[in-house]
Order: structure tokens, then C-alpha cells, then sequence
DNA sequence: AACATGATCAACT
DNA sequence: GTTGATCATGTTT
């Protein structure tokens, strides 16, 4: 059994967002389901920053889509891509900001088996490599958007510190529009990350 | 390298 | 109400 003492405070998510992104990678996700707990350690985020940044859905302002994006830090918001699939962010910074960090990557710690079911396949490596991937091992959708990540049922816990060193920081993967911001972050040569292309 | 897949949004009638 | 472009992707060849 893994220890889930040290929960992430409410604080940790009015940081600035790129702040949050970094210091996310090496954190406990964690859902509580029927049967225990599914965990795994973040690998792999990205930034969606306020000001400047027309990747982010919130830049243009509110719509019904991108609603929970402008609650206060620690909000969890879900949608849906490409019809497909489905990603997590964590909202970040004060109510009415509109900036989250996107959970690319994780890897599996605790509750493999119940991941291996969401996912409908059983390669360790790839349960939650990608956002669409992360969101299905934990079985999380839109019944999930608006919730807290402070919940009793989803949350966050210290698990692993990591210095600068070993974190990359790059572009974010598979947008169009401000794709050149250094945003996105991951854990140096780890196995779990999503893109092929950058230190895997 | 191709493609499956559908919601969302802006810009119209 | 409808249209059409776009999309924080994943899987398969």
C-alpha cells in the first residue's frame, strides 16, 4: 500500500501555471475507485498560460467548452479531442484567470489492473502515455470536469522531487498556434513520456 | 504516413 | 439552425 499522507495544498494550484507544470512532474495522481486506489506519478505537462497564448482554449474568452477553465486553481477540466478522446487539465491561478496545466503522460504506480481494464490494453509502458491515454486508464471524462483535485475521491499527493537537471523543457506537442513557447515539461529520458521525438 | 472520429466555435443565414 | 474549419490524439500500416 502506497502512502497518500502528504495531499498537495490548495496553494500549490494559484502558483503561476508554468511553475505548477514543472513542479507537477514527480507528483502522485491519484482516483479512488471500487475496488482501492489507481496512482501514478506525472511524467509529462503542459502549460496553457494566460496572456499571449492562442493555444490556449481560454484565450478568446469563456464559452460553454472552456467554462471550468476559469474557476480557481485546483479545478480539474475535461474535454473532449478529435471526437476521440478525452483531456485532463488541472486549472491554475485565481477564479477568473483561464489557465491550466494538461497531464500528458503518467506512469503507473498503483491499480494496474483496473487501468489495464480502462484502457482495453496491457502494455505497462503505454497505460497512460498520452493525454488521451492518461484519461482513459483513470477512467476520466466529462462526468469529471468541474471537480476539485482536492476531492476525497481525486487528488494529488508529494511523491518524488526532481531538480532541474533532470526535467526538459520544450514546445508543446500538436498545436498550431503559439508553438513555439518552451511549455512544455518532462522527466529527462523516461520510458513513460509521450513523443518520440525529444529525450526518449 | 494515413486515418478514424465527433465536439466546438465563429460566422453566417 | 446550419456550415465548415479546426483540433492539447492514438493506433495502425
Amino acid at each position: 500500500m502506497i502512502n497518500f499522507s502528504k495531499i498537495i495544498s490548495k496553494d500549490f494550484y494559484f502558483e503561476k501555471t508554468e511553475i505548477v507544470a514543472r513542479e507537477l512532474i514527480g507528483k502522485l495522481f491519484v482516483k479512488k475507485s471500487a475496488n482501492g486506489f489507481l496512482a501514478a506519478e506525472i511524467i509529462e505537462t503542459e502549460a496553457y498560460i494566460a496572456d499571449f497564448d492562442e493555444a490556449n482554449h481560454a484565450n478568446r474568452g469563456m464559452t460553454n467548452r472552456n467554462q471550468a477553465m476559469f474557476s480557481e486553481g485546483g479545478v480539474i477540466y475535461v474535454y473532449k479531442i478529435y471526437g476521440v478522446h478525452h483531456c485532463v487539465n488541472i486549472v491554475t491561478e485565481l477564479d477568473g484567470v483561464g489557465c491550466a496545466v494538461l497531464i500528458r503522460a503518467a506512469m503507473p504506480v498503483s491499480g494496474l489492473e483496473e487501468m489495464i481494464v480502462n484502457r482495453g490494453v496491457s502494455d505497462e509502458n503505454r497505460l497512460l502515455k498520452g493525454p488521451g491515454c492518461f484519461a482513459k486508464g483513470f477512467d476520466l471524462d466529462i462526468k469529471d470536469n468541474f471537480k476539485s483535485i482536492l476531492d476525497d475521491d481525486i487528488f494529488l499527493c508529494e511523491h518524488k522531487k526532481y531538480s532541474d537537471e533532470e526535467i526538459a523543457v520544450t514546445p508543446r506537442i500538436g498545436i498550431s498556434k503559439s508553438a513555439d513557447l518552451p511549455l512544455r515539461f518532462f522527466k529527462k529520458g523516461c520510458k513513460f513520456v509521450s513523443s518520440k521525438k525529444f529525450g526518449n
